[in-house]
DNA sequence: GTTTTTTGTGATTAATCGGGTGACAATACT
DNA sequence: AGTATTGTCACCCGATTAATCACAAAAAAC
C-alpha cells in the first residue's frame, strides 16, 4: 500500500527533476529489480516494451542506469546513494553555471524610480526564508521577528539569528509559550516574547483560512509579513522597504500601540 | 558581446533547471533591469508582451521574482544570491524526497543470476566519479588507480582517497609527471607512478579520438575503465565485478605483464 | 533444423504542451 | 473626450511525448 504511494511519489519527484514519465517509471522499476530486461521492466512499470530502450538510453546518459550489452540486454539502476549524489552534482553544476553567467551580465541602468510606497509580494517558503535571512544579515540596529509556525524555525534561520552582531537588538516573538521556549534556547542572545498577534488569524474574511507565517521588521525601515495556507503549505509574503513606506509606517504604528512589546523612541 | 553569450548561457541553464523559455528569458531580463513593467520586459527579452504575465506568475510562485501589484505592475528579480539559494533549496528538497520515497519502496526479490561475466557500462562524469568513490570506499586490500586527465582529479576524489584505511595499499598512476607530482602532494599516503598506458590512446581505430579517462582496480576483483571524448567532455565507463570476471582477469594479466608496476603475487 | 517466441529498431498516430498572435475590456494618461 | 497602455482570454501551430504497430534479427523450444 504505502510502498505504492511512495513509488508514485518517487516517479513524480523524478519528473520534477527533469525526467520524462517513462524514464521515471523505468528508474523506479529498476530500483525494485536488482537487474532486469526490457520485458520484465515493461511488465512491472507498464511502460510499452518497445519504448523501454529509449528511456533506458536517456537514463544511462544521465548516469542513473547501467547497461549490460548482452542479448537480451540487462539493465540495472545505480545504487540509491549514487543516484542522489549524481543528481545533486548535476544541479550544483547547473546552479554554479547560472551564477557565473549572471554575475557577468551587465545590468541596464534604468530610470530608477524607487517609489517610497513600494510593496512587493514574494512566494514560496524557500524564497521567503532566504529573503528573511538576507534582511537579518543586513540589519544594523534592531531585528524584530515574530514566528507563527514552528515549521518556520529552521536550522538555517537559527544560524542566521545567532550570527548577527552583538550590538544589534534581537527580539523574537512566538505565538505559543512552547515555541518561545524553543527559540530562547536556540538563540540565547535574543529577547523573546509571546506575541499578541493571534488576532491576525481568521481576520475579517471567515472563509479564508490563512494563518500568520512570519513578521519581520528590520531597523524599523523594512518589513516582511507572510501568511501560510495550512493545506497547501504555500507561503506568501508582502515586503516593504524604506522608512517612509506606508506599509512600514503601519507596522511602526502597530508597535507604538503596544501590539508588539517594543517602545518606539519617537513617541 | 561576451555579456550576450552569458545571457544565452543563463537562459539555457535556467531551462535545464526546469524553467520554460519565456520564464528563463524573463528572469534574465529582470536581472538586468532593476525593476520592470511588462512592456519594458517584453521589449528587452523579445517575449510577447501578453505572455509576460504568465511567465512572471510562474517565476513568482517559484520565489524567483517579486511583484508589485500596482498599475502597471512592476516586476523585480530577487537578488542573484537569493535566487541561487532558493534553487538549491528546491533541489535539495526534491532529492531528499526522492531518497525517502525510494528507500521505503520494497524491492522485488528476483531470480538473481549474478553471472560472473557481467560487464556494465555507465555514462557521465558525475556518475562515474560517484562510482569510483563508492568502489574506493568499499576496498579492503588494494586500490590501483590511473588518472588520465587532470580534470578528473577533483577535490572529492582526493578526499575519498585520503580517507581510506591505513592498511589498504593505495597506488595511483598518472599519464604525466606533473600530474603525478600533483597527486603525490594531494595524497601523501599513496604510492604514485607515471603510467605506461599511453598506448591506450589512439589504439587500432584511428578515427576514434577518445582518450583514456580513469582505470580503477580494487582488490583485484573489481575494475572500472573510462574513456573521454575530448570534444564533448562525455565520459563513458565499463565496469566489471568478481574475481573470475573475464574483464577483471584481463586487467590482472595486464598487470602481471608489467604494464602496471605492481607485482602479482600469483606469479 | 524448423518452428515459435523473444528482442531490438523504426516508423506512425494521437494527445499534450509550449511558443506565438490577435481580440478585447479595463485602466491609465493627455 | 480621446488615445495609449495594460491585463486577460482564447486561439493557432509546431514540437515534444505518450502510445501502438510493423518487422527483421536473434534466441529458445521443439
Amino acid at each position: 500500500m504505502d510502498t505504492d504511494t511512495n513509488k508514485e511519489e518517487a516517479i513524480e519527484v523524478l519528473q520534477q527533476l527533469g525526467l520524462k514519465e517513462y524514464e521515471a517509471r523505468c528508474f523506479v522499476g529498476l530500483t525494485r529489480l536488482n537487474t532486469g530486461t526490457a520485458k520484465k521492466l515493461s511488465e512491472l512499470t507498464e511502460v510499452p516494451r518497445t519504448r523501454i530502450y529509449d528511456a533506458i538510453r536517456v537514463l544511462e546518459a544521465q548516469g542513473l542506469v547501467e547497461i549490460q550489452h548482452s542479448s537480451p540486454q540487462q539493465f540495472r539502476a545505480v545504487s540509491l546513494d549514487e543516484a542522489t549524489a549524481t543528481l545533486r552534482d548535476q544541479y550544483e553544476e547547473r546552479v554554479d553555471r547560472l551564477h557565473d553567467a549572471l554575475t557577468t551580465v551587465e545590468t541596464i541602468d534604468d530610470d530608477d524610480e524607487s517609489s517610497i510606497q513600494e510593496v512587493w509580494t514574494l512566494s514560496g517558503q524557500d524564497a521567503i526564508e532566504n529573503r528573511t535571512e538576507q534582511l537579518i544579515e543586513a540589519a544594523s540596529d534592531e531585528i524584530v521577528l515574530v514566528i507563527g509556525d514552528e515549521s518556520l524555525l529552521t536550522a538555517d534561520l537559527v544560524e542566521t539569528l545567532t550570527g548577527v552582531d552583538d550590538d544589534i537588538e534581537v527580539i523574537v516573538g512566538a505565538l505559543t509559550p512552547s515555541l518561545q521556549a524553543e527559540i530562547q534556547a536556540a538563540v540565547p542572545a535574543a529577547t523573546t516574547f509571546v506575541s499578541g498577534l493571534e488576532w491576525l488569524h481568521g481576520e475579517t474574511d471567515t472563509e479564508d483560512d490563512t494563518s500568520i507565517g512570519r513578521l519581520l521588521l528590520v531597523d524599523r525601515a523594512s518589513i516582511l509579513v507572510s501568511s501560510i495556507r495550512p493545506e497547501s503549505k504555500d507561503e506568501q509574503a508582502v515586503f516593504g522597504e524604506g522608512f517612509g513606506n506606508g506599509f512600514v509606517v503601519i507596522a511602526r504604528r502597530l508597535m507604538a500601540q503596544g501590539l508588539l512589546p517594543i517602545r518606539d523612541p519617537n513617541t
